[in-house]
DNA sequence: TCGGTTGTCGTAATCGTTTACCTGGTGTAA
DNA sequence: TTACACCAGGTAAACGATTACGACAACCGA
């Protein structure tokens, strides 16, 4: 494969201008610049962008850790993170960890070889202690929308408190007393956040906190499925589920089918994310929009600013407000 | 941070020792070694994997470019792309062109100066001469689920005809005499050969060939809703649709619902790919199943056996046959 | 004692760029 | 004429690894 010196040679000139004419770096006289290019494109050129990152110590690239591209909700978060980081020229490493912290950490070892730039990860099991030594190495962590780890690194979050309150309010506004919860994993901060929305929203309406409405899942839609059935059992059902993301509503939107239960005339439904899914269920499913492209947005914002060594040293948290999205699966028909 | 050489000079040992301990290509004694070790890990050592491609000329990397991995169905895939290749020590750079040959092209281009080992490519618009200067620079592509370039290089396939016929010849089975379609894109190959898989299936069975039955889609859910509405409105309706993919089935079921029509008695659907999703649809859907993890492998594979010199010279295509997944959305209970 | 084998490890070139520094040539004002 | 600025472009040292060669010592059998 052709090299810059091939080029240089054709050329006849030196590998610097070659370079320069290239990046555009220093002034070429316009006849030199033409035989440069000739000969480029002569050759078949092709910079060398692994030769360029260990010349000037950087990658252009960004590894991304999630838990599951597979879940609707993470595949939007990838796809507006790319769009964002490609329009800048940065490139993305996917890593799908599977929910394991075993593999969060080989990520981490891997992408630290690799020289990524920075990362951007929505993770389940890191702690301040695997992430210090990458700050150290000047190797900037952004954290998406769950918050282990404030005040080491910069974070992107949305307000779960205030979103799961506005959610449970709807609920209560469109005259529900009864309201089931389907809750995700319990080590999560998302999670626990989301419960004290609920809670909350239910003391401003003098409603009693009734833990046997609540049920566990893993934030994919069996776990709905099964938390619905289990909340459907009960002597004194719900007459409206909250569930904690929407592909656990979507599996309680089955049950209701299942069961033969109108939607929301005997059951009513809201989930939380605002995956563009939610829109084609039937009937549609009310949720709290989270918005991922701003927030990639602003994830890769505050990465770029670490890389370029323009923030300041204290770590940032940017704090989004979700929005209520009311939609048939709670509202009844006027 | 810290490099070869400094771990070398802490240990009093050259540069070629530390490198072969580190990747045990010739024998060290076991004092050496654990000297070597102890120097790693008292520097916090970590190799630069840039260094190492740009001597070896490998990146263990792999550009994977497809439409929009916000569509479960590529999200799927990249999940199974990627699983694959991480367990052999391959990252995945995720490319999403939003269904644009310029940004193909512009990937392509990218992907070329990163040096990455092979790529694999789901791509709406990409023809030979746009991927045979890769190969020349023995850079290996392999064509996954798309089929439109053929004999240059290598691809894992589904049989769409066969697929497309077995799902219409379920469903006629089930007593369906009008069987409506909602298509993809039509330049698509694989839109071409599931329509003649229908055709096919009609014709043996003996049943008139009626294009008012079809509309055309876009392989997104509100065109599949748009289709059945379409199609649902036609003087003489369908008993049963057959959309081309999952998702725009998904939004053939929205309208089911929305004009109260039951589902399989009134209104039969089935789709195409067997995303994982399709099993908590209300009712589930009956879908023909692409074995994504298995074809991923064998992408894999293909890629490995062209990146180190263990291919044929001939390319090769590798045809996979997908199977029908008969549920609620088509049977009608005992 | 000598030649050969084995085990261990070092020297230095190389991969393809970028870039600090230097070199000539030319124009221009004093 | 001299000094200086300015323009265009070349030289060669990095960046951090891998690896082809070669060196040296110890050992062994003849």
């Amino acid at each position: 494969m052709a090299t810059i010196r091939d080029v240089a040679q054709l050329a006849g000139v030196s590998t610097a201008t070659v370079s320069h004419v290239l990046n555009n770096t220093r002034t070429v006289s316009e006849m030199t610049r033409e035989r440069v290019v000739a000969a480029m494109d002569e050759l078949g050129y092709q910079p060398n962008a692994v030769a360029r990152s260990l010349r000037v110590n950087e990658t252009l690239t960004i590894g991304l850790i999630l838990p599951d591209v597979e879940l609707p909700f993470f595949a939007w978060v990838a796809k507006c993170i790319e769009k964002v980081a490609s329009d800048l020229g940065y490139n993305i490493i996917l890593c799908n960890s599977g929910w394991s912290l075993n593999r969060e950490l080989q990520y981490l070892e891997n992408l630290q070889t690799r020289r990524v730039d920075g990362l951007i990860c929505i993770s389940v099991g890191l702690t301040n202690e695997h992430v210090a030594p990458l700050l150290k190495r000047h190797m900037p962590v952004v954290w998406f929308e769950e918050a282990r780890i404030e005040g080491i690194s910069d974070a992107v979050l949305i307000d779960n408190v205030t979103g799961a309150y506005e959610a449970t309010m709807h609920l209560i506004m469109q005259g529900h007393r009864r309201i089931g919860c389907i809750l995700g994993y319990g080590q999560a901060t998302v999670t626990s956040d989301r419960l004290s929305g609920y809670q909350q929203a239910l003391r401003e309406a003098g409603l009693p906190f009734d833990h046997t409405l609540l049920c566990t899942g893993d934030y994919e839609a069996p776990s709905g499925l099964r938390g619905a059935r289990q909340l459907l059992n009960l002597a004194e059902p719900p007459s409206a589920i909250f569930a904690f993301n929407d592909m656990m509503a979507l599996g309680a939107l089955q049950v209701a089918h299942e069961r033969h239960l109108r939607v929301p005339d005997q059951l009513a439904l809201i989930g939380f994310d605002g995956i563009p899914l939610t829109e084609f269920m039937s009937p549609s499913l009310s949720t709290v929009r989270q918005p991922i492209p701003e927030m990639s947005r602003i994830a890769i914002d505050l990465l770029l600013d670490r890389i370029h060594d323009r923030a300041p040293n204290e770590s940032r948290t940017v704090r989004i407000e979700p929005t209520l999205v009311p939609r048939a699966s709670t509202l009844l028909p006027m």
